[in-house]
DNA sequence: GCCCGTTTCAAACAGGCGCTTGAATCGATT
DNA sequence: AATCGATTCAAGCGCCTGTTTGAAACGGGC
């Protein structure tokens, strides 16, 4: 729909100041440069970055196509800086659980994965910046280095962090490392492949046991039985017996 | 090396029966169609549908830029066969495991993940193969449905087989899928967030914890303990105490 | 009111892409 | 040996790509 009305914009010749006013009031700002990086994450984090054209980026973003160009010098250098930014917006967005000391790990547990299928899964169409961060993880580029260390690192700490609480000192660091990569591939697996998994599993099914909150408290009943800080999964559940559920 | 070999010897306008000679030396067949498939599969695998070209192909096969066109008609239609081609030869190369009755589920589970993650993280690098499968796992196209029914079914039941026998009819089939999906997962972040893994784990540690054979042991005693059917990861390990080990 | 640095614009450039073509060549059949 | 369908070849056709360009439009300082 934007980019309908952007390109009929773009493209007359003397329609100039009625682009500023339509576009002022479809786009966050004026700034071209914002309105670049916007479209440009999009497109990129839809597409890729091969099939992703500078045409379609500006016809998005209601700019001149020698507007990236002018701002951003080429493409390469467009795509690194719209990473980063969907990668700072995304911070924002979806912050980072704190707890206060002495919460209970279990609860911990499940709270950060809560948050992190939460994030990844989203409410209805993951937004596109995590579309975007996910082109990163599965063929690294220059971005990605800078995203692995201000983003996942801490993120994957926190989580190494909560299982060493579990552990109760009983698993050295490098096996709580490997438990941990291993609860985030659970997860990951759901973004990643997320259409294989629809087709294996029936779609009621999916609806019924697959949604975030579901699989947060199926992994962590999971990884607290498989330390020995829980029930199995084939104990039978008595509803409010376990302390992590909200 | 081939492809440069290749690509003088496609250039040359008098070389054709030098041309002849030398690829039939380096390529295990003389059938065009075979080469085009095999090179196709290559180029398709490490750069994408997008990226890869049409004129690389056929250098790389050390045939002319028009018999892909004369053999599959597009671009596009050569992009499937070749999904299929690698998915054909891939099932040749590692056959799933078979057991004879009685063979303790256990050691199944442990037979089963050390075959898939030997299958997907192979010795050294893993063939193209699995990278262009990966592509449509990540991405599905048209080739994907068939994939998945052919190849991924099959083997996703298998593995909720075993889970089944483990769980003796105390999880029901639908959690059982799901447990299953945790546990592909396990594996399938090493392949698809392997560079990501290997920024957050120290590179001693991946070689010394993370290899196939590491992971599956560690995989199969996690879902033993979480279905109740083995010890917890957190206690300690008496070498030989448990059935599964090879 | 004019000026000049900054920004925007339409148009075009060179190059690479998938795909087509018509002729040359091959190889089995007669 | 001649024939003819199957295959291979070099060349080129549009088309679309990222990028460049020179001029037009803008806006704050004298």
């Amino acid at each position: 729909m934007i980019d309908q009305i952007a390109g009929e914009i773009a493209t007359g010749p003397a329609a100039k100041s009625v682009a500023r006013k339509a576009a002022g009031e479809k786009f966050p700002t004026d700034d071209p440069k914002e309105r670049i990086l916007l479209a440009a994450g999009r497109e990129f984090a839809e597409k890729g970055y091969e099939a992703a054209t500078v045409r379609d980026i500006c016809l998005a973003a209601a700019v001149n196509l020698a507007a990236v160009n002018y701002y951003f010098g080429d493409k390469k250098r467009l795509y690194i800086e719209s990473v980063k930014h969907a990668h700072e917006e995304r911070v924002r967005q979806v912050p980072e659980p704190r707890w206060e000391p002495g919460t209970p790990p279990d609860r911990k547990l499940r709270e950060f994965l809560d948050n992190t299928l939460e994030r990844m899964l989203g409410l209805g169409q993951p937004p596109w910046q995590v579309r975007l961060m996910l082109r990163e993880v599965l063929q690294p580029t220059e971005a990605c280095r800078e995203l692995v260390e201000d983003y996942f690192r801490p993120h994957f700490q926190m989580l190494v962090s909560i299982l060493a609480e579990l552990a109760a000192g009983r698993l050295d660091e490098p096996r709580l490392r490997r438990l941990a990569v291993g609860v985030m591939g659970q997860c990951f697996v759901y973004r990643a492949a997320g259409d294989v998994v629809g087709m294996l599993v029936p779609a009621d099914e999916l609806a019924a046991l697959h949604t975030p909150a579901d699989l947060a408290d199926h992994v962590t009943r999971l990884t607290l039985a498989a330390l020995g800080a829980g029930p199995t999964l084939t104990a039978p559940s008595f509803p409010g017996s376990e302390s992590f559920r909200a």
